[in-house]
DNA sequence: AGATTCGTAACTAATTTAGTTACATGAAAC
DNA sequence: GTTTCATGTAACTAAATTAGTTACGAATCT
């Protein structure tokens, strides 16, 4: 969604727009990128040729800000512990969060490296190439 | 479970016990462990006696073995295509393999380093200092 | 004033996961 | 050889999560 909106030639898109992009509901789409629009990657605007449009330059928004916009993690495991006092899970969860504290640093860090503009412009070379309809089922 | 299976001394245990100390069900922990089975990290025998025990040396065994033998993903996002011929989605989906790919390898690396024996070893240093219980609720 | 669009609550349906029961299979003990 | 114990696995239930939908209020433009 964010790669049409930095196509769309500051043009704001309308949740119905990008929900059928996607095939999927006007309302999951608003629901989904909330969490974009308080992080300022994404600016809404209500009323009559309102939508959602980026809310900065392409170039600047990169993928580890759209992740962490969006709550998401970077591991999927827990360390939250389940039988506090249990030392085997001490032990594990002291591995596992020193594990986590140097891979999300390098995850950020790379992903941190690709911007929406990188996206954008791979997009770009991919539709000059084929010529086709971007939204081909 | 594989912390108490190192702790063991050989001795196998049970799906009961194992079950009981992270306060589960027996059937539960045998649909848990069986990917383990197949990958040499466990093994199991039935009858009398029988239960579960490592499968080769704790000093053998690293986490990056035991995430992949239960066939986790060390990167909690998809990258099958939903909609074959949209080019936005393939360069996104192109971006994001470049950054798997990558990640991947340095994450299996780091999970690597880290031995079933590393968690038995700072276990019982806890175990030592504290002097209680292992399964404390 | 009327049309449009987001924001959000409330509900439904589908999917996933954990837990449970049941029972067949295999192995040790006596 | 029978009994006991333990895994392997299927089948079912319950709970939690997620996606999708409807509805409607609030904001904004023409």
């Amino acid at each position: 969604m964010l790669v049409h909106m930095a196509e769309a030639g500051g043009r704001a898109l309308t949740s119905e727009e990008l929900s059928s992009f996607i095939h999927t509901n006007p309302v999951v789409v608003r629901r989904s990128i909330a969490g974009l629009r308080e992080a300022g990657v994404v600016a809404s605007s209500r009323g009559h040729g309102g939508g959602w449009q980026l809310g900065r330059a392409p170039e600047r928004i990169t993928l580890a800000e759209i992740s962490s916009a969006l709550g998401e993690t970077l591991l999927p495991f827990s360390t939250e512990p389940e039988s506090p006092g249990c030392l085997v899970e001490q032990a594990v969860i002291a591995a596992l969060e020193g594990f986590r504290t140097e891979a999300e640093r390098l995850l950020a860090e790379k992903l941190g490296r690709i911007t929406l503009a990188d996206l954008a412009a791979d997009f770009r070379r991919r539709y000059d190439e084929i010529g086709v309809t971007s939204h081909a089922v």
